[in-house]
DNA sequence: ACAGATGGTCTCACTATGAGACCACGTCTT
DNA sequence: AAGACGTGGTCTCATAGTGAGACCATCTGT
């Protein structure tokens, strides 16, 4: 990622320069834009995060909960639901004797773990920057808050 | 897109995989992992197109608005800063007589713009898919909640 | 003199979210 | 036999996040 030199940036920048000057001269308002609508689908807190899980091999309902243990069992239920209505997952339920659902990656849903996994990969290879940036926005946003120093102590 | 062979795909799903499993040995628990942080930034709904709008060049506050038409002023703002503290964006105050700002990207932002192109190239490519699965899902909803045919006039 | 544009902030109402109760069913424990 | 537990959800309720729009100080154009 470091290493990468800086003519492998120009494509992708025209490339979304490019995208968003027909999305505006087109439709005339990015609002309508129909990628909008599934950008906003994946930009929900919880779409990637159950992707990513499914990535490994189909998982069941309970299996998801503990993967990602911090989702409520309502916003899973209604996350699988929305992939589902999405075409990237599918929900295959087995008659056992409490009935069990097994959800898994569609061939359009394992297409998207390509791009998906570029985004992971820079987010790895940048959390640390990204890290930095906010200890040092929060710095100098004190400063300009309490711009005395000698007065500030343990920072808050 | 289409024409990919599936072996393109499998390094995506391990890598993905491979990822997961370490947030989950590792921390434990994948509520800490800091790329959920990262994710979760990225993954607001506003974060990605203001991004792609600073792809093309600076854009001032007001432009930022008429390109992204239905954001608040309060998102706007609340996303600026965020993405700022981020390191993704800097900001510039410019003394003329009603100051102006503007915004860019940093280097660290131009960095994210290969990976996010790559998630709008595929939105874009598949973005009938997923309408077409949405449609075909709604039709299956309606079928389940009102099996009996005949009584269906224009459905709702 | 007054509207308009600059980049914001503030309040208020509405919506989305998380926590947890509840359900029907069957198995396991006591 | 009675109660606890696990299955995949749904439902309600309190809280958090969001959007709409008023407001601000300053300068420019008419």
């Amino acid at each position: 990622m470091t290493g990468l030199p800086p003519s492998n940036r120009l494509p992708a920048r025209q490339g979304l320069a490019v995208r968003f000057e027909q999305w505006s001269a087109e439709a005339f308002d990015a609002s309508r834009c129909p990628v909008r609508g599934v950008l906003d689908r994946l930009g929900d807190k919880w779409s990637t995060l159950i992707v990513i899980a499914l990535a490994r091999r189909p998982h069941r309902f309970g299996e998801i909960r503990r993967a990602v243990p911090d989702i409520s069992k309502r916003m899973l239920t209604q996350t699988l639901r929305d992939l589902e209505r999405d075409g990237l997952i599918s929900r295959q339920v087995f008659p056992t004797k409490p009935p069990s659902v097994e959800y898994r990656l569609t061939a359009l849903g394992e297409s998207l773990l390509e791009p998906l996994n570029a985004l992971v990969a820079w987010a790895e290879a940048n959390q640390a920057r990204i890290g930095a940036a906010r200890v040092a926005f929060d710095a100098a946003a004190a400063m300009t808050e309490a711009p005395l120093p000698g007065l500030e102590v343990g920072g808050r």
